[in-house]
DNA sequence: ACCTGAACACCGTTCAAGT
DNA sequence: ACCTGAACACCGTTCAAGT
């Protein structure tokens, strides 16, 4: 009955901290977490943090690092595949981005304003990019097939990703003026497929 | 030479704090600004701030707020009037706002960071509003001319500016893939207008 | 290797007190 | 009204020490 009172989190305290401290930033926001506070949580010493992050920057580095690695994924699944409808695929991969948005919204602020930062590290850039690449692909096989002007995809493609980015910034709790996101996106997606219709 | 010595901030304390705030945020980002530290700066004592501000959340919300009402004003003078060429009037409201973005970065993450917030004053919700309220006129005329889809105008706007919004974002420094946003300002603009022309 | 406690130099906020 | 110093309960980070 005491031993238990030691779990001494072997090797998975980094994943803890990882844990404890994306939930403090969804709840209270970026400022709200606290290495003391965390540690605490997880019954460790204030100090066995810097055993794994060498400062509270670095945990926050190594959360957005994970927050994109997470995007990416949900992205890679929503891209579909070759032979698919164009519209389909593009709504899939715009639902994915706003789903993941809107579920991890203060995330997602702490990835990009990561990201931005003149000293941010090279592997959050990389992985930035990895995620932002799933759409290109759809759009290279809709020029293939005639159906969007030619060009270089990936700037295509920025333009729908920056479009429902935005979209997602000036919602409030999911809603624009009113709207819910969902509805906004069908029609976001028509116009972008109109403005990149071969004239 | 000593009564020099006592500038005691009869009046404006609260605007040297806003200002000492502000130069802070752009230099080492939000987590850097201390309220010691500002009246250390302005060689006054560390609680003579709370005179102003109930607490550093409303200091912060003051300077989002003053955030809000700039970006209004430079987007009102970019606004142009009724009858100026539609094209021309998109062009200047986006190069307004992209030119805000890249010259205080810190302060926009700021801006919308604290109009996101579950608990924001009614105050930043509605500065964030009129500030967004300018495009909209150019597409209303637009659409009274029969040069753009009908519909409501400050959705179309929304796009728009969703747009510039998230490429922003997405951009490092001002540039996207090594292409300097004013380059694919232009190309936005062509793109959203063809998108919204009447088929 | 991994974790610890003590120490240091900071914070934001509160409060009784001064002019 | 406006500002002050002392006090309180926190921080992040460093360091010598323990197993």
């Amino acid at each position: 009955m005491k031993a238990a009172t030691r779990p001494y989190h072997h090797g998975h305290l980094r994943e803890a901290l990882l844990r404890a401290a994306e939930d403090a930033l969804e709840t209270g926001g970026a400022r709200s977490i606290s290495l003391r506070e965390l540690s605490r949580q997880l019954g460790v010493s204030h100090t066995s943090p810097r055993r794994h992050f060498a400062g509270k920057e670095a945990l926050l580095d190594a959360l957005a690092l994970r927050g994109f690695e997470r995007f990416d994924e949900a992205l890679g699944r929503a891209a579909g595949k070759p032979g698919q409808e164009f519209k389909s695929r593009l709504t899939k991969l715009a639902r994915a981005y706003v789903g993941f948005a809107l579920k991890h919204p203060a995330l997602l602020s702490l990835m990009f304003d990561a990201k931005q930062r003149a000293d941010a590290p090279e592997a959050l850039r990389q992985a930035s990019e990895r995620a932002f690449g799933h759409a290109p692909a759809a759009f290279a096989e809709a020029q293939a097939a005639g159906e969007v002007v030619p060009g270089d995809p990936s700037r295509l493609a920025l333009v729908l990703f920056s479009t429902l980015l935005g979209l997602v910034s000036m919602s409030t709790g999911g809603k624009v003026k009113g709207i819910p996101l969902d509805r906004l996106i069908g029609e976001i997606i028509d116009r972008t497929i109109l403005g990149f219709r071969p004239r």
